[in-house]
DNA sequence: TATTGTTATACTCTATAACTATA
DNA sequence: TATAGTTATAGAGTATAACAATA
């Protein structure tokens, strides 16, 4: 099979996706044997993070919808990592049990080694600066972002 | 609603997901009008610039696979941007029709745009260190790459 | 036997609209 | 009126397995 010439490789954003979908293969294989969906694991870390906070916060620290976290929260309540106590009518704080802190810190493990896999091949200098310019290309925010 | 703190904003693989998600929210609003998803462009773009490539040779060069690049030409061919000649049996060489072209010319001025919007965030040292280091991120490749 | 295109199918994430019950 | 959580639903992208026709 011939190799194409791909002129979409000259730009930021094609190459942004190509890098992040490499990233996010990794880091759902580094999940393989956790049982732990992306989405799940980031909810359960800042919930870990944030004891008492609420739904609604935690959905938009991680531009993921009110309405796509609930899903995501019935699960990790199902699997006992979270559990809920009303506050007043309408909302919930969300703490993690100790089973969900113990998970927490186990993905955490698993963050670090797959993170690894990507920091070593940069030039320390160099991924100082994408860790700098990624915040700033974030802060090019659409209305419509969660 | 309180803000939250979030660790995983220290992290590499988060930022790119995060950035990422921007880039394409305001690359499909800059598509909003045109009818195009994002890997309906890129396929028709890179067919464009390789007259008589097969279906397999797009799918390789866009990280798309076979089976799902079937419904992407099948729509471009429907809309009469890319037709397609037998090559032999089971091979079918792809072009862009003349309104293919034109189509593709216009993607290419929204995408022009598209990114400047982020480009002209980012310092041109610090633009160069990113654009240098996104193919190194790639290449840190899963077995399955597409 | 390996490859090209295809079908069918399922999963993950995302998006919107509308509802409820509170505040 | 606005907010928190929910339901239902749709779309986009991606993944696998299996098949036919062909090389």
């Amino acid at each position: 099979m011939a190799i194409l010439t791909n002129a979409l490789d000259k730009l930021l954003g094609y190459q942004m996706r190509r890098a992040t979908a490499v990233l996010m293969s990794d880091f759902v294989r580094t999940l393989s044997d956790f049982d732990m969906r992306p989405a799940e694991v980031t909810t359960l870390l800042v919930i870990a993070e944030n004891p008492d906070c609420s739904q609604s916060e935690v959905g938009e620290a991680i531009a993921i919808k009110r309405a796509n976290m609930v899903p995501i929260i019935a699960r990790l309540i199902e699997r006992g990592l979270v559990a809920r106590t009303r506050v007043d009518g309408r909302s919930l704080a969300l703490r993690v049990t100790p089973a969900g802190a113990k998970q927490a810190a186990e993905a955490w493990r698993r963050i670090a080694l797959h993170e690894a896999r990507f920091r070593d091949r940069l030039d320390p200098a160099d991924l100082q600066t994408v860790l700098a310019a990624l915040p700033v290309l974030r802060s090019v925010a659409d209305e419509g972002d969660a």
